[in-house]
DNA sequence: GATTGGGTTGACCGATCTGTTCATGTTTAG
DNA sequence: CTAAACATGAACAGATCGGTCAACCCAATC
């Protein structure tokens, strides 16, 4: 199998879990879907867990990119790029692909905190409150993980909202939040 | 099967779909760990699916009494009930049995927008939000559906991180943000 | 043209899934 | 005491689960 296939076998394998979730879709589906057969799949990846983390790695990476590249192109201050992402989370929920947040719903399916799967969702977070902390830092803030930590708690809550009804927009109100937020957090 | 006999398998089934995951949780454990056997649990639920509804309506029962009850322990006036929120969620999260929201769990596992588990799902954090916004209002916020939505976000946002990383402790952190943002939210 | 060898395949394995059937207790009520 | 009502465990059906295997294809080498 060519690197190219490998890659297309893992971004069919992310869109079936992403919609379906992870234990309700089978090998078999997989095979059939990628047109790649359980054999050869099995070849490339020892268990489906393998799959499942590679999966992870590759939307972790996309994802990241995608966010940090929309935060980028939005703001060019730093402190502005804080508000941006929340407009960057708004065009994410509008996308007709849009299912939540892919990280938390492989922690909600695998919970023990030491299973891989798990950790390697966590590492995701961590990441990406890493660059708030180091945005907020730039943007001249005093505490610049606690602006972080508020961030993702209202980034999370708007994924989660918008994932489970599309009838409010939590990326508008998480947005007005942010702000009230920000602008009275203290300053160096 | 009595009433009770009913009560305590659905009780017992709550706590394994819970720690365990929906479709994780086979019916064959269930009838294992609750002591009651499948042809019973048949008798008393078509399918598994029903099961989980009733589990649902439990859930919900549940929490949301636990909740209400608690801001009304912890405060008198309703403003200071909606940033006691955070303390009871706090509380909730230091509980051994803590395992994250059972909801936005089933949500995660059945993400069809018109599956009757999603739509409970989404019901019980529509009652959520609508209680927020009636204490809202008596705190005489002018907008109160916006100050709601504003604390469903950093309630959600919180219970995701608590669930998926024990390190931060984001009842806090979201405390915070919730006093930032009431602090500065227009009243009439 | 024959041989080789990596990559692919459909068929298959045992286990487990939801849901049912049935013969055998075990309660409960009259 | 008897009869109806209910609960039980074990086995079953049909499908699907994660995972494996011998056979096969096809291009490259001699």
């Amino acid at each position: 199998m060519s690197q190219n296939k490998r890659a297309e076998l893992i971004q069919k394998a992310l869109w079936l879990f992403y919609r379906n979730g992870f234990h309700a879709t089978g090998m078999d589906l997989v095979a059939k879907e990628t047109g790649v057969s359980k054999t050869s799949i099995y070849k490339h990846f020892r268990t489906k867990e393998d799959l499942i983390l590679a999966v992870l790695r590759l939307r972790d990476e996309n994802f990241r990119n995608m966010l940090l590249r929309g935060l980028e192109d939005k703001a060019a201050k730093p402190e502005d790029q804080l508000l941006a992402l929340f407009d960057v989370l708004k065009d994410w929920f509008e996308e007709d692909s849009f299912q939540g947040c892919m990280f938390i719903k492989a922690s909600a399916e695998f919970q023990e905190a030491s299973h891989p799967i798990n950790a390697q969702a966590m590492e995701h977070k961590r990441l990406l409150k890493e660059h708030f902390t180091d945005v907020a830092r730039a943007a001249g803030f005093a505490d610049p993980e606690a602006v972080a930590c508020h961030l993702m708690i209202l980034k999370e809550g708007a994924i989660v909202l918008a994932a489970m009804s599309h009838s409010c927009v939590p990326a508008g109100d998480a947005k007005e939040a942010a702000r009230l937020v920000l602008a009275h957090s203290p300053r160096i």
